[in-house]
DNA sequence: CCTGCCAATTGACCTAGATCAATGCGAGCT
DNA sequence: AGCTCGCATTGATCTAGGTCAATTGGCAGG
């Protein structure tokens, strides 16, 4: 059940693989030469579900690109319960942060939530690259401001909300399909998830469900909610 | 009780003031040069204890540095309840990574704890000395990052940690004088205060102080706290 | 010196959400 | 088909921490 890594590094030019990654926020503005002194240093990695990529605390001298998969970031007590922070889906990258952190330790834990593939971008390659490219620097700033903000609506959620409010939030966030009052909400992921994202267990998670339902305010249909009154669904926020 | 700009520029070179805010992390790398251009756009506020130097939503065109005084970044709900986020003492930089935020809105309400004078640095100032500046831009998103891993703490104290464990949390952190297993602490900030940072009501931190004291774990002596036992106060952590 | 006010403490009570336990149920395996 | 096994739902109960209310104790202003 240890991971495999595919190849060391296998970014073929013009590959789909390489085109989504070139396409990605933090590396599309850079030169092709750029980009390609970066990709030899890249590796492909491989993850089962369940995997572990890595825990909490260990040093960190990479961050990660989701080619396919979803890989959960989640933050662990000592007494084994567990808080989901963020899922990682398709495209998106995450841990450039601690590319600037002092202490260069993950201050999550990473897991494989679906078989996944995932590029390993050295820390080390990236930051030659932000030395003088103020435009790659403005682009890593933002994405880490952009999580910072996220981050502090986090804490909102948590402190100033309960948990019906954050689960309304959260299917508002969701919604794929939405006319006027009515929208139709798609739960990407596996109940127990969702609720470890809210932080809230999946009991609650289904009587709060249930009880919407029950004032007709939405139907469930597995993982498809759909919303009969958005109005009613968000008392605030 | 509206605040009083007190001068629009004044920060005569070579004076305390000039000093403590040159030497902050985020302009002590500046060129004498480039720190006199954003000098001359800086404008110096003072505020009266409970004024408010802007809401939650507003729109953000500046970030600003503590001369004197304590101000506190808040949260509100609807209903009224405030959690208070953090306080920014002296010599600290707060709402710096608005700079590079969409949209230009504080996520958070400011309000002087205490009387307090603030440097007002327009971003537009500080964000041209990023532009070819990469020095600038390593410090400002080591910054960033650096906030990034303490709202993820923070969410892991909320989470996975019950208020028992915050409020030691918290104890550890502002310790003032230590010798092996026994502690001084100095409260630095009035009770609700306290008790908002750590997201209970001031009944439960007196409460909790109280036990604590009662076990023999502390002794409480207005904003001075004695701790007998380091290892008894921390059972996780 | 009183008076009024706000911060802090303490007690009595309440509630949102957790925990524990039982049951259902669909998906993969032999 | 039958058989796990892990997720989801539901009910019964528990509890950490909030709410409400009363009391105390500065300390600022008249």
């Amino acid at each position: 059940m240890t991971h495999k890594v595919v190849e060391f590094s296998c970014m073929e030019k013009g590959t789909p693989q390489y085109q989504t990654i070139r396409g990605h926020y933090l590396f599309s503005g850079l030169t092709d030469g750029e980009f390609e002194t970066l990709a030899a240093e890249v590796s492909i990695e491989s993850y089962e579900k369940g995997e572990i990529l890595f825990h909490r605390g260990d040093s960190a001298d990479a961050f990660f690109f989701v080619e396919t998969g979803q890989v959960e970031l989640s933050l662990i007590s000592r007494d084994g319960q567990k808080k989901i922070v963020e899922v990682i889906a398709h495209s998106r990258t995450f841990a450039e942060a601690i590319i600037f952190m002092k202490e260069a330790k993950f201050p999550v834990s990473a897991e494989a939530l679906s078989d996944s593939v995932v590029y390993r971008i050295p820390n080390d390659a990236y930051r030659v690259l932000l030395q003088d490219n103020s435009d790659a620097c403005m682009r890593l700033l933002s994405d880490v401001c952009y999580h910072l903000h996220q981050r502090v609506r986090e804490i909102e959620r948590l402190t100033i909300q309960n948990a019906y409010s954050r689960l309304a939030s959260y299917l508002i966030d969701h919604i794929v399909e939405r006319n006027d009052d009515e929208a139709t909400v798609r739960l990407d992921l596996p109940r127990h998830v969702v609720a470890s994202r809210l932080s809230i267990t999946p009991e609650t998670l289904s009587r709060l469900l249930r009880a919407m339902s029950d004032d007709g305010v939405l139907t469930v249909d597995d993982r498809l909610v759909f919303v009969h009154s958005l109005a009613r669904l968000r008392p605030y926020d």
